[in-house]
DNA sequence: GCGCGACATTCGGAAAACCTGAATCTTGCT
DNA sequence: AGCAAGATTCAGGTTTTCCGAATGTCGCGC
């Protein structure tokens, strides 16, 4: 039967001028090309299905006939699927729309829903995608190319990344309300250095800070520490009355403004460090990803909770 | 920006298939070409569109980016415009669709109506037009191909037409009933030679079987004649009783059912004729026009009133 | 009826696109 | 580190496509 798949563009294309111009001289000179060109292009068509798809009509003009209009109807079809094709194209070219992977790390997650949502009033036709996971996680999605930028509190050593801070990281001791360094202005070291501090594991950038941090009021002094799996964990062991925590102001500013937590005041704190945006060095960011990075960026760590 | 009519489905099956294979590789084994040719196909298409369309994911299998499921979702929309217009092409070339025009002579109004409705029942998927007229303008839509198909009672001597015969079409004479003549069986020469005939304008084929026929029972005798525009008013001045007519039968088929006619019985009545189907010579018919053709051809005459 | 002109069509050769096989480079894996 | 599969580049040959010129066809006006 017909060899569909030997039908080309420019085969169509000449229908649908020789059929508009009605001429071949003049559908040639519509496409830029000789009547001999056109005249093949048709003819190759015309013997690829089978059929005649011209006709010459009354002032001896060209129309097409009933295959000839079914031809046609395809071309038409064919012109507008390109053709929206490459506005889309364009548009993601362009940033003003596309799919972006954002990864935070688990710590964000009590300030990466408001990020969202602004970037989704900023840049509505740009679809945010966010992934939130612990440290290693969103590290190895970003090894693994699933994500396009990530927000953490420290770059990785690998994969290789550019980084960038977006805003303010405090860190403070918490305690549950009433607690008696609750009230000390500042609390003393050696009292600090009397409770129970309940920590993330090792490797954590949070557990690897409130060392720093204790090591260096204390000057070599022991003290003691109960590991806990999550953040939530360890807030709620605090609000037991467990312990103190050394945690990520971001981590608990609902607990702070309800009252169920409050900070210790004590000198050095609280430590300022930064949340980082980061993406890979070796991969070009899409367009747009590149204008939700640039918006962050603006933000100016906007997103961040505030107290 | 890209210069989309540079595009090729070449490129965009290319595409289609290395994201379907997931390797170049693969692709040009699915495409019957060799690995550069698919890889070729693809650059180009990337350099047309200005965008990555593919990257190496995962397992080293090619993903689609963004712009190359546009890309991809565009060679669908192609590939089912494509598939469906061979597929109705192929129902046109094999004639199960089709528009077929017919034309035929006023004279044929009568059973035209019920041949279409024939033909429609046989050939649902063809469109037949019916287009009515008298015999010159028949005869000029033939000439300027307006019509695939006609249907009259003898053949033009231009344009040249082959023409068959699909059915017998009998001419007799007609009165009003309670009419002398009506009596007679048969009725004499001499007393027909008496009458006035109402006819049609001279050149009407019906006119001149008239003449022939009263001039061979009349042997040379005159007659009275009365010229009247159309069927209609000669069918109505006959049963006014203002004479008797030389009539296609298949005109009065109604009234003479309903016995407001009356045919006069009189020796070499009726005069057998024939209808003809004709096509012109020069023009191949249509598949579906060749169906309609066979179908008239078969019908056998079917299609006309039976008294 | 005849020539004329516009246009379609055919033909030959040149230019461009395309494909292939071989060579080289990349990358993932053992 | 070496290996293997596959991507990419390259050079050469084949096919496709195009153009200019020649030829054929049709309609129109004289």
């Amino acid at each position: 039967m017909s060899r569909i798949d030997a039908i080309t563009l420019r085969q169509l294309r000449s229908l649908r001028a020789v059929v508009e111009a009605g001429s071949l001289t003049a559908a040639a000179a519509d496409l830029g090309l000789s009547p001999p060109a056109v005249h093949g292009q048709l003819r190759t068509l015309e013997d690829l299905l089978a059929a005649p798809l011209v006709i010459r009509g009354e002032h001896g003009a060209f129309v097409a006939t009933d295959e000839g209009r079914a031809v046609l109807a395809a071309e038409a079809q064919i012109a507008v699927a390109l053709e929206s094709c490459a506005r889309r194209v364009a548009a993601l070219q362009s940033g003003h729309t596309g799919n972006v992977s954002l990864g935070v790390v688990s710590t964000g997650k009590y300030f990466a829903p408001q990020l969202v949502a602004d970037l989704r009033q900023a840049l509505p036709e740009v679809e945010v995608t966010l992934r939130i996971g612990n440290r290693d996680a969103v590290i190895q999605w970003l090894a693994s190319r699933a994500l396009d930028l990530a927000i953490m509190g420290r770059p990785p050593r690998s994969p290789a990344v550019v980084a960038e801070p977006v805003g303010p990281h405090p860190h403070v001791l918490i305690a549950r309300p009433g607690h008696p360094l609750a009230e000390a202005d500042p609390a003393m070291p050696q009292d600090l250095l009397a409770e129970t501090f309940l920590a993330r594991e090792p490797g954590s950038g949070t557990r690897i800070l409130m060392t720093r941090f204790l090591d260096r009021i204390g000057e070599g002094t022991p003290w003691r520490m109960v590991e806990m799996g999550t953040n939530e964990t360890i807030k709620q062991a605090v609000i037991a009355g467990l312990g103190i925590a050394f945690i990520s102001l971001h981590t608990v500013t609902e607990e702070l403004r309800s009252g169920r937590l409050v900070t210790i005041r004590a000198i050095g704190l609280p430590i300022q460090r930064s949340w980082f945006m980061l993406r890979r060095e070796d991969m070009a960011l899409s367009p747009a990803g590149q204008r939700v990075h640039d918006h962050i960026s603006a933000l100016n760590g906007a997103f961040l909770p505030q107290l």
